[in-house]
RNA sequence: GGGCUUGUAGCUCAGGUGGUUAGAGCGCUACACUGAUAAUGUAGAGGUCCGUGGUUCGAGUCCACGCAGGCCCA
């Protein structure tokens, strides 16, 4: 016979151990994806992380949720193949390489060569690869990690060059410009991560101007804008307002030329600008030279109404074309400095270069040697010869060297120009934090640098539209912070200034005017085919050609005029490689096109919320420009893990939880299943290591122990359920009850996780584990489990508990996969009812509408509160539940709620120990009826007359409530109207009933009959007594089936009677074949029932 | 500075379309149960629902403005 395992201590973090190895030596989860074929594919992408970093306790929340859908699914029958990947490029590699190797970015090229700087790369990327493809398998995260992909891999690049053909082809690859922190002392544009050293950022004091832009068409009105690079004024095209701000014309006097003006500000600057001294002089008092200036607000208008103005150029060195120096919205603009007006000036600004794009306004511009055109500050920091009035000069002091610098700064110079023209209001020093180059310590322009593009604004309609139609995990993150990205969409700026990447592949001619996009190492090839044929290449390439730095690099081509083509130096945007997975993890389209197309786009993706602009949006793009087609049905963007206080967790401070510790602690069953029910993924989760223990506790150890339980006695009785199952209606109450639940649970559960919604159905799980299997069914139940012969109904119980069992194993089995394929193999291992090997290879149950009954589940649920609401008046009259009592009186206020009640009386009886339950209804004459208006309807009626109404109802006797019962409605008068209430209008409940103890919750009134008789004082010894020889029994260590004599020492006549009055009882309670009553006793044990101390003797009978 | 997001008991979280006594678990206190026992049950205490205004007969819920935390972007 066999025998359902039973576990004295169970340790999960070993059972999670044990499952993993019982799934590599049977290969389960390659035969999760093999037994699914030909099944629907559901195609899951994974999102690549980096293997030069140790993996923290993040990612397994990150993974568990991946993890999740993929079992589920394969559950419901869908194939669902997982290739695992690895991000090997980009600058964290290079950093941690530049810091193992004690060098920068400076020494590239000189002490370390380029070919010896990617290898260190490569080599740091896999680092900790064998510690994350242990914590995958430890958390039990399913993914291929024996083929993943990996994107330094030539077959990986050559789909990305060929995708980066393809958008060429499509003219979508264009060269143009962004503005970066750039050194021109250094020669260098510096990336974010250089700006973020210590150190840059320095307090400079600069010369500031508030110049005046003169506004067209009119006589004397400026616009006023701040600037703390005056040098930037020649290069001005516009101006900025916020289109909310309320902005102010002010008419007052020029401080230098002392001539009449009117002056345009946000209204809050005003008190900055003008001294409140002189609110009070009159203008025409104003003489030349005074020190108090007065003013006079003219009129008001908000930022929007200034939009479309057009202003005179300041400087006009290079003549502007409209719509050039005009009035623009910026939501840049703020008035906590400045003027609230900001100076625009496309080439030397991020925020200005795009609010100048969105609005198409001209840059200022010079054409160079090449027709090319370029800003009027060269890559040296100097003025264009254009700038005629200084030309040559740095536009910074302290570019030049200690013994050429001028005296005056290009700044103060303009400032004394435009001070003698009449278009500078203010000119002072300005001290500031401004960014420095670490190499050189001077200060950075933000110039325009080169750069290669995506026109992906190209396709912005057709992105915003596709993304509508993906399921976002939370909805906002894909309406709000994704689609606003995309309404705002830039082109993506490819470029990279890096070592360690994928190469762009272009080369262009000497004279700039060809180029060639390379879209595959063949194509490669025979270009230096050309080339050695045209002298510029000596030998041919191989089919083991790296397509790296620096090695590409020494490639040159022919152009068609036989012109050498060198590449253009830059790398790509390592979210291009990420993005390009589900193409490149193929080697599409060289290879696997039907792979590709078949799982192409992926059915479910998740990842961090803050891959947001990265990896979701990188897939999203280049699967609508490609393809025409989302890359992702389904995502869930997961939220961060913090540590219990909310705080960010780093290595640093300390804070950061060891994943591996914590799996070998708890195991990972408790890890992922805490993870996933505490918060939904999307929300930010505070690890609290106590939540996990807390999560072992109280659901897998009630789970265990009903497990358990259940083992126990199926073992004794041998209960393998071989029988066919008990057909529902010959089942009990509480068997229908619990099955009714069950599939309402398999209901509930399988429509959370197809909305993509984990911690709703583990919550579900859980409560129903919990608090319905273990707190209720079982323990109403016990004695059926271990009383009586192995009949009809014992079975029905074994068989109700054992499909509980299994089915929460099965539900349960996507979040907690170890503990429930050892649970699910312990208990089919007995049945044999399943041929699966493993629960992951089973299906997810299907939930019968044919057991679930609504009223069965109402009716429990008023078992439960009535129990409950009896148990309180117990305690509240101090008496033990272990005491017999004769009666619970509920009032009924209706028929259906009698039913209900009629239907659970029985478990209402065993549960608080009482011998009826009796109904009271009106015609009993002690039922006191109040009543409360229903303001939810009555709102809808009466609306502003509700307290009129209330007060009303408020003033009710037991003729009105009769009355509304009796005939549905009631005439009522409101302030001498009259108005008719509804039954529904009102609610009635049961008053207390009065010389009784009472109990209420909601409209469920309990009473209890408190008297006890003399025989039920018996019962209720008899039974204490029961409670004191099986406490005995245990302590002398019998079995269960053990058979004994009882004798008791003479006591008072009340616990003599009480015992021989229900000695059958106690006797077979107690497994006792006799129970005697004798006058003396040796050897004796002491047990106490309230006053009364006993002396019993037990033999073994 | 902008976008998104969170704020409910000591802690972690629930609270369709507004409805008058705001819930659960843990923790705490007390009690009970004892053939699931290193388990279990019941009860109790514990809340300016972040703040301020507004809409409404009525706001934890809707609106506006703030405050605090988080992420992304400038």
């Amino acid at each position: 016979m066999k025998k359902y395992n039973e576990y004295k201590n169970p340790n999960y973090a070993q059972i999670g151990e044990q499952m993993l190895q019982f799934w590599k030596e049977n290969g389960i989860f390659e035969k999760s994806v093999d037994t699914r074929e030909g099944q629907p594919s559901f195609t899951f992408y994974e999102g690549p992380p980096s293997a030069n970093g140790t993996p923290g306790i993040h990612h397994v929340m990150a993974r568990t949720v991946k993890d999740i859908f993929c079992r589920y699914k394969t559950q419901k029958g869908f194939q669902v193949k997982r290739k695992g990947g690895w991000d090997t490029h980009g600058l964290p590699v290079e950093l941690q390489v530049e810091k193992e190797l004690g060098i920068t970015k400076e020494d590239i090229g000189k002490k370390i060569s380029v070919e010896e700087y990617n290898q260190k790369c490569r080599e740091a990327v896999m680092k900790f690869k064998d510690e994350w493809d242990d914590l995958t398998e430890k958390m039990g995260y399913w993914v291929d990690l024996d083929n993943p992909y990996i994107t330094f891999e030539t077959d990986y690049i050559e789909t990305l060059w060929s995708l980066l053909k393809r958008l060429y082809d499509k003219d979508l690859l264009y060269k143009g410009y962004t503005i970066q922190p750039y050194s021109p002392a250094a020669g260098t544009g510096l990336s974010s991560h250089e700006l973020n050293q210590p150190g840059t950022y320095q307090d400079v004091k600069d010369t500031s101007m508030t110049a005046m832009f003169k506004v067209e068409g009119t006589e004397n009105d400026f616009f006023l804008a701040w600037t703390t690079t005056p040098w930037t004024l020649p290069a001005n095209n516009g101006l900025a307002v916020g289109a909310g701000i309320e902005y102010v014309k002010v008419k007052t006097f020029n401080q230098y030329t002392f001539e009449p003006i009117n002056v345009i500000l946000a209204k809050d600057r005003v008190s900055s600008y003008f001294n409140d001294k002189a609110k009070d002089i009159k203008l025409e008092d104003y003489k030349a030279g005074d020190k108090l200036i007065p003013f006079e607000v003219l009129e008001s208008f908000k930022g929007r109404e200034l939009a479309g103005k057009s202003y005179e150029q300041l400087m006009p060195y290079i003549p502007l074309e409209k719509p050039g120096c005009t009035v623009v919205v910026g939501d840049f603009v703020t008035t906590e400095d400045g003027t609230g007006i900001v100076h625009i000036s496309k080439t030397f600004g991020a925020d200005d270069y795009r609010v100048s794009v969105m609005n198409d306004m001209p840059g200022v511009f010079v054409k160079d040697e090449e027709g090319k055109d370029v800003p009027i500050v060269d890559k040296q920091g100097k003025y264009v010869k254009e700038i005629t009035d200084f030309a040559g000069m740095y536009v910074k002091n302290e570019y030049y060297s200690d013994e050429e610098r001028p005296e005056k700064s290009l700044d103060v110079l303009i400032s004394i120009k435009l001070k003698e023209e009449n278009r500078a209001f203010k000119v002072e020093k300005y001290e500031h934090s401004y960014p420095h180059c670490w190499r050189t310590d001077k200060p950075i322009l933000y110039y325009p640098l080169d750069s290669w593009f995506i026109k992906t604004t190209a396709y912005k309609e057709q992105l915003v539209a596709l993304n509508k139609t993906i399921n976002w995990k939370p909805a906002s993150t894909g309406e709000g912070r994704f689609g606003n990205w995309l309404e705002n969409l830039v082109d993506w700026n490819l470029s990279r200034s890096r070592y360690w990447g994928t190469p762009l592949p272009i080369w262009v001619s000497e004279d700039k005017k060809e180029q060639k996009c390379i879209g595959s190492l063949a194509e490669l090839k025979a270009e230096v085919e050309k080339s050695i044929a045209a002298g510029f290449m000596t030998e041919s390439i191989g089919e083991d050609f790296d397509l790296h730095r620096p090695y590409v690099d020494d490639v040159y081509l022919v152009s068609e005029t036989g012109q050498k083509m060198t590449r253009e130096a830059d790398l790509i945007d390592v979210w291009f490689d990420s993005g390009a997975m589900p193409y490149a993890q193929w080697h599409y389209p060289f290879e696997n096109k039907e792979i590709f197309e078949s799982n192409f786009p992926a059915d479910f993706i998740a990842e961090g919320v803050d891959q947001t602009r990265g990896w979701f949006f990188t897939l999203h793009a280049l699967a609508v420009m490609l393809e025409d087609k989302v890359a992702f049905k389904n995502v869930i963007a997961n939220g961060l893990v913090l540590d219990k206080n909310g705080n960010k967790m780093s290595k640093r401070l300390g804070n950061a939880i060891n994943p591996f510790e914590t799996i070998s602690n708890f195991g990972p069953d408790a890890t992922r299943w805490y993870m996933i029910s505490n918060a939904n993924p999307w929300d930010n989760l505070k690890f609290n290591i106590e939540g996990v223990g807390e999560v072992q506790r109280r659901f897998f150890g009630t789970l265990q122990n009903t497990y358990a339980f259940f083992a126990l006695y199926a073992n004794l009785d041998g209960f393998t359920f071989e029988d066919a199952e008990i057909p529902l209606n010959e089942r009990p109450e509480s068997d229908r009850w619990i099955l009714s639940r069950l599939n309402s649970l398999i209901k509930e559960v399988d429509q959370a996780y197809n909305d993509y919604e984990p911690t709703r159905a583990s919550r579900a799980i859980m409560d129903f584990v919990t608090d319905e299997v273990s707190n209720w069914y079982v323990r109403l139940n016990r004695k059926r489990f271990w009383k009586g012969d192995y009949d009809q109904g014992k079975k029905a119980a074994y068989q109700t508990l054992y499909t509980c069992l299994v089915s929460v194993a099965k539900l349960a089995a996507p979040v907690a996969p170890f503990y429930m394929d050892r649970l699910y193999q312990d208990l089919n291992a007995v049945s044999g009812k399943e041929n699966f090997e493993s629960v992951h290879l089973s299906n997810f149950p299907e939930a019968n509408e044919a057991f679930i009954n609504k009223d069965l589940e109402a009716q429990m649920i008023l078992a439960q509160t009535i129990s409950s609401l009896t148990h309180s008046i117990r305690k509240k009259e101090k008496i033990k539940v272990r005491q017999p009592l004769t009666k619970v009186m509920v009032p009924v206020l209706d028929e259906k709620t009698k039913q209900y009640i009629e239907a659970v009386q029985d478990l209402i009886m065993t549960e608080v120990n009482v011998k009826a339950v009796e109904y009271i209804d009106d015609a009993s004459g002690i039922l006191v009826k109040k009543v409360k208006p229903n303001f939810r309807t009555l709102g809808k009626k009466f609306g502003s007359q509700m307290k009129l109404v209330a007060a009303a109802i408020g003033q009710w006797t037991k003729a009105e409530i009769a009355e509304i019962e009796k005939n549905g409605s009631i005439n009522i008068s409101l302030e001498g109207e009259p108005a008719s209430l509804l039954l529904e209008d009102v609610e009635i409940s049961s008053e207390d009933i009065p010389g009784w103890s009472v109990a209420s919750e909601g409209k469920v009134t309990v009473a209890l009959d408190i008297s006890i008789t003399d025989e039920l004082r018996a019962e209720g010894i008899a039974r204490d007594f029961v409670n004191r020889i099986q406490n005995l029994r245990k302590d002398m260590g019998l079995d269960v089936q053990d058979k004994i004599n009882i004798q008791v020492a003479k006591n008072e006549a009340l616990i003599n009677d009480a015992l021989t009055a229900n000695a059958t009882y106690v006797c077979e309670e107690t497994q006792a074949l006799s129970l005697t009553i004798v006058d003396s006793l040796s050897e004796a044990q002491s047990v106490e029932i309230d006053e009364w101390t006993l002396e019993v003797k037990i033999a073994v009978g």
